[in-house]
DNA sequence: ATATAATTTTAGACAAAGCTAAAAAATTGT
DNA sequence: ACAATTTTTTAGCTTTGTCTAAAATTATAT
């Protein structure tokens, strides 16, 4: 496999994540920043490879082995975003770009001492979930404290506002990427809500409940 | 610099690395498993970006950019070697072909953290030095046993004959790669050389001194 | 010294991945 | 329903890095 066939697969799997449809060659442009024809083309040979079922004018979809391929990348380029944050100490923000190169070197060896090293991490900083060698991994939900229930439980994984002011009000209030909070209690009257830290148990107001995106394991 | 470009530069560093003269087409051209015309036509694209002397039928030879260049790979190569075989295990022998990729990552964040994340190495696996970031290295020079005066001292870095039976040898005698060493005294009789190691000093045959290679710290 | 051999360069072609411009198919609005 | 618009594909061209075959240059050997 080419680097560009598998940016090609990595766009189609992540734009056919959620809506399962068939892709547009439109949308698969964009995400790739090329031009529709340069798709088409390109299209074409995963086809042949049968990396992706394609017909005229209908979109496109990976195939269970393009589905394993993109799989594959995906882990590798979560295993060294972990790698990057845990081991170097880059800030979870920073990784993207760097990984996007790591995840194309070709070593299966590499990748399960990498695994092993990093202590068969189940998440990458962003809390998105690792597949494991042969594609499976739970499909782990990343939500809004807003949007969760009471008792649920989760890792804060991401903020939605990224202002300083935010991130400062964070840190007075000893809220960390990485911690695992719990819902407690949600407050109709103003939509705060209690939960859990470390700490203690805090309230927070509905305005920082919006913006605070928990990881939620173990969700069926 | 496109990966090609890099590993072109790469070639032309040590095919001059120790005969620092101009390089053939040729030797490149065997070198990089390509053809002649091919070497060719990416000189004139080198010596076009003034990374390399070149003049028609006389052969090439890095320019001072392009001798930068070059330690700039290396030093990621090399870098990436000691990751590998200290941090995931890999053993020496197993690590160049990983690391001939992951020299070509593009993040000078990246490599100062690895750098760092290291110890600041100062030689590979292989007992070769690092440059540092401005393409500065002691030029150290890796020898054999046999080849050495009383007094020398050095880290054992490899081996010339890597049979099971010699590998066997230095397992039984408690001789591995990594250690240091200090040559005592040269029985002229037979050419055997007694060495100190961390469990006391031994005494090895002319055979086993002519298969051994240390790594030469501080030589001028 | 000069013919022969070896090396190096040129010329022309090809595959990969992209582009532009134009044609074909699908979708949308009235 | 069908004209207008949007999406997708095709056709033909470009660049990068490679190749083969042939020409040019340098080296070698008698």
């Amino acid at each position: 496999m080419t680097l560009s066939e598998e940016d090609y697969i990595k766009a189609i799997y992540h734009l056919s994540e959620f809506n399962s449809k068939s892709v547009a060659t439109n949308a698969i442009a964009e995400q790739m920043k090329t031009k529709p024809s340069s798709v088409t083309d390109m299209i074409k040979k995963l086809a042949e490879k049968s990396l992706v079922n394609y017909k005229k004018y209908q979109g496109v979809s990976l195939s269970e082995k393009g589905r394993l391929v993109a799989l594959s990348i995906i882990r590798k380029h979560r295993l060294w975003e972990v790698f990057l944050v845990d081991k170097l100490n880059f800030s979870w923000d920073e990784v993207h770009v760097v990984a996007e190169q790591l995840e194309h070197i070709k070593s299966d060896a590499l990748i399960d001492k990498l695994d092993a090293h990093l202590g068969f991490p189940k998440v990458d900083p962003h809390g998105d979930p690792i597949p494991n060698k042969d594609g499976v991994f739970t499909k782990s939900v990343k939500k809004l404290i807003s949007e969760l229930p009471v008792g649920s439980q989760g890792v804060c994984v991401g903020v939605n506002d990224s202002s300083a002011a935010f991130l400062k009000f964070l840190d007075k209030n000893k809220i960390a990427l990485g911690d695992t909070f719990k819902i407690l209690e949600i407050e109709e009257f103003d939509g705060s809500v209690t939960i859990s830290t470390r700490s203690g148990s805090i309230r927070i107001s509905k305005q920082i409940a919006t913006n605070l995106f928990l990881e939620i394991v173990d969700e069926e």
